[in-house]
DNA sequence: CGCGTCTGTGTGACCGGTCACACCAAGATC
DNA sequence: GATCTTGGTGTGACCGGTCACACAGACGCG
């Protein structure tokens, strides 16, 4: 009787082929695979060649057991479609690729304590390797506070948010970028700037804290702030409200989809951009140029800041973040009564 | 002496703790987590205490490891960012998430053979898991081809696209969809539909033929096609030379990205959308409804499309695709000649 | 010449689950 | 009442890597 196929028996080569093959013994296979330097270079060809003439291809699942960590990277976002969040994860696996990492992805429902808390429980198993949080919002947010400490992490997390945790946080100072596309529109005559905000982990976002810097500075009004959240309709609402008040010239969006609603409710109260109303947005979706008109906008580097959250948790060398830049294109002009 | 911590040892317990603790053996504890019927309810009581108790969480490398098959699947697509793609890619991970199972992503940059290779080397690692191949494009269909029968997959192809495989292949039935489409704007009175395409893997997208049965079923002349790519500047061009022909008055774009960026060639050239030029897009993004004017645009429900496609990696039971249908907006109209 | 050191290699146990199989007590069958 | 079944449980080996440690031979030194 032939013997039964164990399962994992699939024919591929284990470690042990690959020695029996070479001549050697598994351990050596092994420290040629870690390439550790104790291995004669005439050994290390042999095993070399066994390897190859097999098509051996060492086992992830084996080496995540032995080793106590997978080599690997697990993303926790609570989102995956937003072109911040998805852009992030996107740097983060293309960096992690390179690196011959696996790469993971885990939603986090919501902020509840039950969906953090089954996000916390995934990633605590060693196989999820390390950890990148994507922290724009306060699912993240609140995930990242409590993974133990025994998790490597380091979060994508919005300029100056998070605060009180030690462990590593990246982000593209927004606040900056904000300040400067405010003083473009108040430079082009505009009385004050208004803004409709998108959600943020500490209830105040950079890129409101930017925007208010610089009007306090040129001494503008600061007008109350449109909460929106990341779906266009609240965006269009908000929009809805501005485009009732006349007095209304300039508006800073959270982000370009927020623009985009923002600039539907101004069209449909016949509002002109940038006639009438001026419109920055933030982030630079791909399709910000091909609007009508062009859209003025932040572009943020969320590939980069991808790529950067990679190279902290692996610990390697850290990835320079070029600053976020206002692009200067077709939503913003003089306002009418002052040209 | 106290005794070396082992790499693993991070405190963690194990099958064996839970079976000390619970006064059972630990092939018992195996037997309850996997939930075979050969344990009494007492039994099963006191292990399910025990693992709370201790607040066990089995390791999924373990696991994969003794199963020859890790409990998770891999996504592999050639991009994450485009909406089609991304939303598959959520799709597949909320199905999956639903089911306790990890989710990876590939992404394979190219249909380059060596891409494909390493992509295919990937996967047939037996912690990769089940695989769903996203292959919109000729990469993720060359991967799918050269995938080892061993590995369970599943593609999310265009409708008629990669003919010749055997496996599972699920998709959209866009061709009628586009069908529709154009029957839409020919019922409008336009003379004819001209069509700007998206990349294929198949060359001739079942958008295309959708788009020439109508015209075929209508008597209409076929104009020659535009190809595109997933950039927007080559559908800017392309949109760029039929804005310069007069006797265009009706589009239907591959995509909305591409009917974003066909709309900014028409309004550069004077041509209004839809007074001089009707514009038909395909997915429906969610800002196209923001659109001025709205745009006009074929609903693709990906998402379900990715939670099928895991429903039948998995074995489990299918999930009914909604067909893709047409929403009206305000990007079409009767052609001005017309009216 | 004996000893210590350093290099390179091999052996055994282990990571934390799984499978195969042996085993035992209780009820069914004759 | 002996044998057969069956439900419930335990033991040992195994998955394919890793680590710790032993050990052989080359070399340097007093």
């Amino acid at each position: 009787m032939v013997g039964v196929v164990r399962p994992g028996r699939d024919g591929a080569p284990s470690i042990r082929d690959v020695a029996a093959a070479a001549g050697v013994s598994y351990q050596t296979v092994s420290r040629v695979l870690n390439d550790s330097p104790k291995v004669s270079p005439e050994t290390r060809r042999l095993v070399l060649d066994a390897i190859d003439r097999l098509d051996y291809r060492p086992n992830r699942a084996a080496r995540a057991l032995g080793l106590g960590r997978a080599h690997a990277v697990t993303v926790l976002t609570a989102n995956t479609m937003l072109y911040g969040y998805a852009s992030t994860l996107q740097g983060v696996e293309e960096a992690a690729r390179l690196l011959g990492l696996s790469v993971g992805v885990r939603v986090v429902e919501s902020d509840r304590p039950v969906d953090v808390r089954q996000a916390v429980a995934y990633v605590s198993d060693p196989s999820a390797g390390s950890v990148v949080v994507i922290a724009f919002d306060s699912a993240g947010a609140q995930v990242f506070r409590e993974l133990p400490t025994d998790v490597p992490a380091v979060a994508a997390t919005e300029a100056g948010g998070l605060a009180g945790s030690d462990r590593t946080m990246i982000f593209l100072d927004e606040r900056q970028a904000a300040a400067d596309a405010t003083r473009h529109l108040l430079s082009l005559g505009h009385r004050t700037v208004h803004h409709v905000a998108i959600p943020s982990e500490t209830g105040k976002s950079a890129r409101e804290t930017g925007w208010r810097e610089a009007l306090d500075e040129a001494g503008a009004p600061v007008p109350a702030v449109r909460q929106a959240g990341w779906d266009p309709l609240s965006a269009y609402r908000g929009g809805q409200q501005l485009a009732r008040d006349r007095a209304v010239t300039a508006v800073l969006c959270g982000n370009d989809d927020t623009a985009l609603a923002v600039r539907r409710a101004l069209y449909e109260a016949g509002r002109d951009v940038p006639g009438d109303v001026s419109l920055v947005g933030f982030d630079d979706v791909p399709g910000a140029a091909y609007w009508t008109p062009a859209l003025t906008t932040v572009r943020m580097d969320f590939n980069a800041l991808g790529r950067a959250c990679l190279a902290a948790v692996i610990g390697g060398t850290a990835v320079p973040l070029a600053a976020p830049s206002l692009i200067f294109r077709e939503s913003t002009a003089p306002p009418r009564s002052s040209s």
